[in-house]
RNA sequence: CGGGGCGUAGCGCAGUCUGGCAGCGCACCUGCUUUGGGAGCAGGGGGUCGGAGGUUCAAAUCCUCUCGCCCCGACCA
């Protein structure tokens, strides 16, 4: 490809809403444009990119008798209900959906779990048909609340999903352990640096999961890592031994003390400055919602741990929860927000705590009075200890719940996600097959994500510098870039287009940088910019035959022949291939 | 959904407070000179100042409404 055949067009600086490298490096590389919030035109450099992550996914998918299909972006309401996901997706303000001409409402799809299953129910019947897996890579629509980060976490991307089917609990995990694998290869091969990690399963449903991360600290991801163990796990979902509460010197009766505009721990600790974090209890009331009803619900929390409102969902079950808004709180407590404790809750309210609270003795915690707290409140004692359960975010320094190894946090990218479904969706719609002895039986079912276009876009997160982007060989847009100094130049033409020529034909992506009345200076930062890994400068020594063969991260170049910088380029990308097999 | 900010040439921005010729840099076009890390000189083109309404002799600038985009929060009681 010659460029200056191509509409290529670089910018001096960094657009103003891009707020980290990668969606700043694309944008000024021409890579992407913007045409509403989280939602883009991928150029033609990008496409090349996406498509050489979507040839990898494919090959590894093939690889395990995957089976590549395509299905339908607009999807019907009634399979959705059927699932009894819509109302939980309607909810979370997700799903982009409206009405057809004749007044059906649709959605355009954020996932298949609804298609697949009534594509494969229809199909199979017998436990002989199965196992089966089926994968797809298609555009899917989320109306996300924030899409930012460009192509992070963009309304409109490009997604690989694939979903199982097997006749057992035990079949399912083997096939879920084999895409473990295939996802494991799919991004080493991409060049990328990642940890798997132990997932929640979220809206989507099921029982074992798992994410992959690639790591980088503009993730929007925390994870929490024990490298003494080899484990990670979304803090969503990472569960911890913490910290025993510090113990009250004395045992004093419970008493309420005037606390005014105390609203918050930090003016709580101004007010008891000897009080410690772990003896001061909150009382987070949330507003949960389920299909047919809401509740108030107040969960008691240590001063110095965090709730983690996933792990609250799962426990409830419940398709919708929010902080109480000032109204709820007042109906709850009696008092003014700021105040909540569970002392004296309204009786609808339904009293949780954090296993945090476990073991604390002799507490503060609030009045359920404006401008009061109760001090010295002892469980047994003073109040029945409500239900504890774990719905605390991991912190840094917590142990593993099964060894003294600690906990570390850090940030990731999540670009893969596979769950083991279980049967809930074959229940929920009726995927059935009859097994040896004609009995009926639901299928089991995995499935399994990669964001491919997040993919591309954690490359450059992860391989970049000050003058621009640095490409993984095997999903670089090209492989090769030829740097001609002086277009026109008779030599110069001659050699440049025999070894673009040569490449093109040995089956080598290569861009011949030929545009005329462009600075060596002006070319050498667009190449910088646009990242491609291998480099050959084609200028003064062009009538001997010589060139300079370097790559995008070299400091210097060599002067090679023509026949050498091909040898040097087929090496290189032997050596790339071989490295992540 | 709440709070804040911003919409002026393809991109980055100034001008808005205090109403009075619509500007700068990059990019683009023409010519000449240049050519190994974003060349120089000269000339030039490109704007319904996000949109609608209002105030005024006069609006990018003031007022009202509206659309879009960005950031923060959506996490503590």
């Amino acid at each position: 490809m010659r460029l200056s055949q191509q509409l290529f067009v670089t910018l001096r600086d960094d657009p103003a809403d891009a707020e980290v490298r990668s969606h700043a490096l694309m944008m000024r590389a021409g890579f992407m444009q913007k045409l509403a919030a989280g939602i883009y035109v991928y150029g033609p450099m990008m496409w090349r990119v996406l498509r050489k992550v979507e040839a990898i996914v494919r090959e590894e998918h093939d690889k395990v008798g995957a089976q590549e299909m395509l299905m339908p972006a607009i999807q019907p309401k009634e399979l959705w209900e059927e699932s009894g996901r819509w109302d939980r997706y309607v909810q979370d303000g997700i799903l982009f959906h409206f009405r057809d001409r004749k007044g059906t409402e649709v959605c355009l799809g954020p996932t298949h779990e609804e298609v697949i299953t009534t594509y494969v129910k229809r199909l199979v019947q017998s436990y002989k048909q199965l196992p089966v897996t089926l994968y797809q890579i298609q555009t899917k629509f989320r109306d996300e609340i924030r899409p930012r980060f460009g192509l992070m976490r963009g309304r409109e991307f490009i997604m690989k999903d694939a979903y199982s089917f097997d006749t057992s609990a035990e079949a399912m995990a083997a096939s879920y352990t084999t895409m473990r694998d295939v996802y494991r290869n799919i991004f080493t091969r991409c060049g990328l640096r990642f940890t798997p990690v132990e997932a929640d399963s979220g809206a989507i449903g099921g029982a074992g999961s798992e994410e992959f991360m690639v790591d980088a600290d503009t993730g929007e991801d925390a994870i929490a890592v024990c490298r003494a163990r080899d484990y990670a796990a979304n803090v969503e979902k990472a569960s911890s031994r913490i910290s025993a509460p510090d113990e009250p010197e004395s045992e004093l009766s419970m008493h309420l003390e005037a606390t005014p505009n105390a609203r918050s721990c930090d003016d709580l600790l101004a007010l008891f400055p000897e009080l410690p974090m772990t003896r001061l209890l909150k009382t987070v009331l949330y507003r949960a919602v389920w299909d047919d009803r809401e509740q108030t619900i107040a969960i008691l929390c240590r001063g110095d741990r965090e709730l983690n409102e996933i792990k609250i969902v799962n426990h409830l079950d419940c398709v919708g929860l929010e902080l109480a808004d000032e109204k709820q709180v007042r109906e709850a407590t009696g008092a003014e927000p700021g105040f909540a404790g569970p002392i004296g809750l309204a009786d609808e309210v339904h009293l949780l705590a954090d296993q945090s609270v476990e073991g604390v003795k002799g507490f503060l915690c609030g009045g359920n009075q404006t401008d009061m707290h109760w001090l010295d409140v002892w469980f047994g004692r003073d109040l029945e200890q409500p239900e504890t359960v774990d719905f605390g975010v991991v912190q840094s320094g917590d142990l593993m719940l099964d060894s003294d190894d600690v906990f570390e946090l850090t940030r990731g990218i999540e670009v893969g996600h596979i769950f083991q479904l279980g049967t809930k969706y074959s229940e929920a719609m009726g995927a059935t097959f009859a097994d040896e002895n004609q009995k009926i039986q639901h299928m089991w079912m995995g499935c399994y994500g990669i964001g491919v276009s997040r993919v591309a876009a954690s490359a450059i997160e992860q391989n970049h510098d000050e003058n621009g982007m640095i490409w993984p060989l095997p999903i670089a847009p090209y492989t090769v870039h030829i740097v001609q100094m002086k277009a026109g130049n008779e030599e110069q033409d001659a050699l440049a287009a025999e070894l673009h020529d040569a490449l093109e034909a040995a089956g080598i992506d290569v861009l011949l940088d030929d545009r005329k009345k462009l600075s060596p200076g002006a070319k050498f930062k667009d190449a910088d910019l646009v990242g491609i890994p291998l480099r050959v400068v084609v200028g003064r020594d062009a009538a001997e035959r010589m060139v300079e063969y370097g790559t995008r991260t070299s400091e210097g170049r060599d002067k090679v022949s023509l026949e050498e910088a091909i040898e040097k380029i087929k090496a290189a990308i032997a050596d790339a291939g071989a490295s992540c097999s």
